[in-house]
DNA sequence: AATACACTTGAATAATTGTTAAAACGTTCT
DNA sequence: AGAACGTTTTAACAATTATTCAAGTGTATT
């Protein structure tokens, strides 16, 4: 029955969305893509390198975000804050779509 | 440097970003996971397996939405109409995000 | 042709996100 | 202590997305 397993379903479909949800944005993929390649990287660093134009605030935003819903992790050294990928598995999701064919 | 690829790659980003967008909700990604196991479900049918409730309107929005982006494919049969898969490939992105562990 | 059924559409509203700019915070350097 | 730098936070506003409900379309049934 449907009611067996609702709670738990449901509750995981929620959690994927909302990571989905977090990283659906291009410059929160651009972010990731870089930090793929990277490692770490400071705000002012990712602000540059990103590849279109996003004020370090807004930078600042977008990073806060990922951090919140778990998707990235971030050390302080002196006055930079250094960001990274939690888990590295994710940038799969990068080969998962470029697989598929869509219109 | 940086202008050289910014077309193409801003436009990769987005394309992903929009993807993303499309499947980000809870109930957009259990319908995937029911066609996964079905191939090809009517309207009401999904309605009725689908672990929220989703009134009929509802879940023609979400349909319909998938099938602009490329996402779903749709055939009539009579009355009924049958929503599919556009690309099952797509269904990694379920495996990719189970296998990651954020907090 | 009238009814019922399966689904879609549109418009109105609620809810969530994205963006911007200014102020605030903590660290280093002088 | 004061200035400069890198980053965060806040609050206000714009833009997008989700939800609901009523009306509309097309197909079958009588």
């Amino acid at each position: 029955m449907k009611n067996t397993k609702k709670n738990i379903s449901v509750r995981r479909l929620e959690q994927v969305a909302k990571i989905l949800k977090t990283i659906a944005h291009p410059v929160k993929l651009d972010i990731l893509e870089l930090l793929g390649e990277h490692n770490s990287l400071s705000v002012s660093s990712l602000c540059e390198m990103v590849d279109s134009d996003c004020e370090i605030s807004m930078m600042s935003h977008h990073l806060a975000k990922m951090k919140d819903n778990g998707i990235l992790v971030s050390e302080k050294d002196g006055k930079q804050v250094y960001y990274s990928i939690a888990d590295r598995n994710l940038l799969k999701i990068f080969n998962c779509i470029d697989n598929c064919n869509f219109d």
